[in-house]
DNA sequence: CGGCGAGCATAAGCTGAGCTGATGCTCGAC
DNA sequence: GTCGAGCATCAGCTCAGCTTATGCTCGCCG
C-alpha cells in the first residue's frame, strides 16, 4: 500500500517544482525529502522522478501517481470531515484568508456569528490576494478562504481544491465625471499592484477598448483607490463590494442567519439595492462582471466548521 | 492528517470483531493494535472504541470513521491501478480465487490465454467457497476472486468491495427420472456442506415448496454429486455451470478473445445451448437462478491485471 | 461461588524508519 | 573558470512501532 505522507510529497514537488521548495514547505531538510522520494519510488515499483539539469522533474508515472493522491487526500478530508461532525458543537482551529474587501465587508458581521454560536472554534483570519490562497489550502495553513476571479482573467481549475459560489458583481469606472471606458485612453489610472487579478484584469478591459491604460498611481486598497479618484488622482476600475460600507458587527447581532440551503449568488447588496458611490465619485457600470467564491480543499467542503463558516458569510 | 495503516486496522476492528483478530490477522501482537488504535484516537481528538465487557466495540465516531476509511483505501487502489497501467505490459502477482465449479470449467483456458499473452503475470488460484472470499479481498491475500449468489439466498453489498457480473444461470433438480421439486418431499437428498450457499439455497427452494429435504449424503464437489445422483442415491439441485465438460486449454489457443467492453450475463453454453446431462441423469429445469460474478477491492476493478483476467475469463 | 482463560491496557525495552548534518557530484549563471 | 543551487548518498541520532511482561476485568464452567 503506498505510503500516504510520501504521496504527499511527491504531490507537492508536482505543485512546486524543486525538492528544496518542498522540503521548505514542510520544515524538512531537502535530503530527508529525496530519501522519503526514493523510498516512495521502491514502493510504487517504478521510477517517478528524472534528473533534469540540477533539478528534478515528474515521470509520466510519476505525474498520474500525483494526480491520484489527490484524490487519496479528498477522501482522507471527507473523513476527517465526518468525524468533524460527529461531535457535538464545533471546536478546532478555522483558518481564514480573504482579500481586503471582503474583510471589511463580509467577514466582520460573520466572525461575530460565529463566535457567538460557536465559542469552541479558534477563528483566524489572514488577509492576501486571491492568486495566492491555492498554495496555502493546499499546504493547510488555511482551511477555508474567499477568492475571486473575473470574466477577463479567468481562474483554471485545481484539482486539490473546491469552489462554492458566492456573489456575483457588477464592475464599475469609478471617475469624477461620467466617462465611457472607451474614452479613458488619455486618462491618468489608479492600478492595483502589479502581480494581482485586479491589475490584470484592469489591464486587459483597456485592452479590448484598444488601448493601455497609463498608470500613475498604484494602491490595492479600493478604500485608497476611491479616495485618489475622489481627489481627482485618476480613473479606477473597482468591484461592486467596494462600494459596500465596512460592515458593523452589532447588525448580524439582530439578523437572523439566512438559510444555507441555497447558495445561489446574489448581489452583495440584496436585490435591488444599487451601490452608493463617494462623495466626488461618479460610477459608471462596465460589462465585466468579478465572481467571489469560497474556496477549500477538495472533501472538506461538508466539514461542519467550513459549512457553519460559509452559512454566515452568506448571512451577512 | 489520519493516518492510513492505523485506519485501516479500525477498519478490520469494525470487520473482525476483536483487537486479537485484528492482531492475527496483521501478524501483530494484540498490544501493539491497541497501542495504535489508542495513538489513532488521539490523532482523530475523539473516542473511536469503547471497553465493552472482556472486548471494546466502535464508536458511532469510530464506526463513521472506518466507513470513511473504506473511500480512502479505494482511492489508493485506484492510484495503484493506475501506476500500473502506465507500464507496458503486466508484472506482479495476481492471486485468484474460485469455487471449484469455476476451477474445472472457466479458468484452465482464462489461465492458459493469461499465460501465454503476459508471461510476466505471476498467477496463484485457491480454491474457496464464495462466502469466504469477502474476507480474503478485504485483507489482500486474494486480488480477485469469482463468487456467486442465487435468488434465495442474496448476498448484502460490501463497502470495501466491487463486483462485475458474469453468469447468469438456471438452477436444474437433478434425478434419475423427470421430477418437480414439489414432488420430493420423500426423496433422499445429497446436499452440499453446512454453511455453504448452496447448502442455503436449496434448503429455502425446498421450505417453498412446503417441506425439509431428507440428508442422506452430503458433497461439495458437482462432479461427485451428479455420480452420486446417477447411482440413485438421491437427489441433488446443481447449477447450469455443474453441467458444462471440463474446459480444454487448448481450445483457447484457437479462440479469439471476445471484447471486454460488453460485460453483459450470458449462459456459460453460449446462445441457445441446451446443458447436456450427463448418463443416467434426468435435469428439470428450476424457477431459481444463480449468478457469478467477479469480485474485487474497491478501487481496483481498473487495475490491468484485473482488467486483463476478467476479459480472459469471457473469453472462455 | 471460585477458578480459569480470553480480551485488553499499559509499561519497559528493542529495532528500524525517518530525520539531520556532512560530503560530493552535476549543472547553469555570471 | 568560478560559484552557488540542486540533488544523491552516507553516517549517525531520535523516536515511532513493535514485542514482551504484567496486571486488570469479565464471562464461562464446574
Amino acid at each position: 500500500m503506498l505510503d500516504v505522507r510520501k504521496l504527499r510529497l511527491l504531490r507537492d514537488l508536482a505543485d512546486r517544482g524543486t525538492i528544496a521548495a518542498v522540503a521548505a514547505a514542510h520544515n524538512y531538510t531537502p535530503s530527508a525529502v529525496s530519501q522519503q522520494l526514493a523510498a516512495l519510488e521502491r514502493e510504487a515499483g517504478a521510477a517517478l522522478l528524472a534528473r533534469t539539469g540540477r533539478g528534478v522533474t515528474l515521470t509520466p508515472a510519476g505525474a498520474v501517481l500525483a494526480a491520484h493522491a489527490e484524490e487519496v487526500f479528498a477522501a482522507l478530508e471527507r473523513a476527517t470531515a465526518a468525524l468533524a461532525a460527529t461531535r457535538t458543537g464545533l471546536t478546532g482551529p478555522l483558518r481564514i484568508g480573504a482579500f481586503p474587501t471582503a474583510m471589511r465587508t463580509l467577514l466582520p458581521t460573520a466572525l461575530a456569528t460565529l463566535a457567538r454560536e460557536h465559542p469552541g472554534l479558534d477563528l483566524t483570519v489572514d488577509e492576501l490576494d486571491p492568486a495566492l490562497v491555492p498554495a496555502r489550502l493546499r499546504d493547510g495553513s488555511l482551511d477555508v478562504a474567499l477568492v475571486h476571479d473575473y470574466d477577463l482573467v479567468p481562474i483554471a481549475p485545481d484539482p486539490a481544491l473546491e469552489t462554492a459560489p458566492l456573489l456575483d458583481e457588477t464592475m464599475y469606472l469609478a471617475a469624477t465625471r461620467p466617462l465611457d471606458l472607451a474614452a479613458c485612453r488619455d486618462e491618468r489610472w489608479i492600478l492595483a499592484g502589479p502581480g494581482t487579478l485586479c491589475h490584470t484584469m484592469t489591464i486587459r478591459a483597456c485592452e479590448a477598448e484598444g488601448f493601455l491604460p497609463r498608470a500613475r498611481h498604484h494602491a490595492d486598497d479600493f478604500v485608497t483607490v476611491l479616495t485618489l479618484v475622489a481627489a481627482g488622482q485618476g480613473v479606477a476600475v473597482v468591484p461592486e463590494l467596494a462600494l459596500r460600507p465596512p460592515s458593523s458587527p452589532s447588525a448580524a447581532a439582530a439578523a437572523a442567519p439566512s438559510s444555507p440551503s441555497d447558495p445561489a449568488p446574489v448581489g452583495p447588496s440584496g436585490p435591488g439595492a444599487a451601490p452608493v458611490a463617494p462623495a466626488g465619485v461618479v460610477l459608471t457600470p462596465l460589462r465585466t462582471r468579478r465572481r467571489t467564491r469560497f474556496a477549500y480543499r477538495a472533501g472538506t467542503g461538508a466539514h461542519p466548521s467550513i459549512a457553519a463558516f460559509t452559512a454566515a458569510v452568506r448571512a451577512a
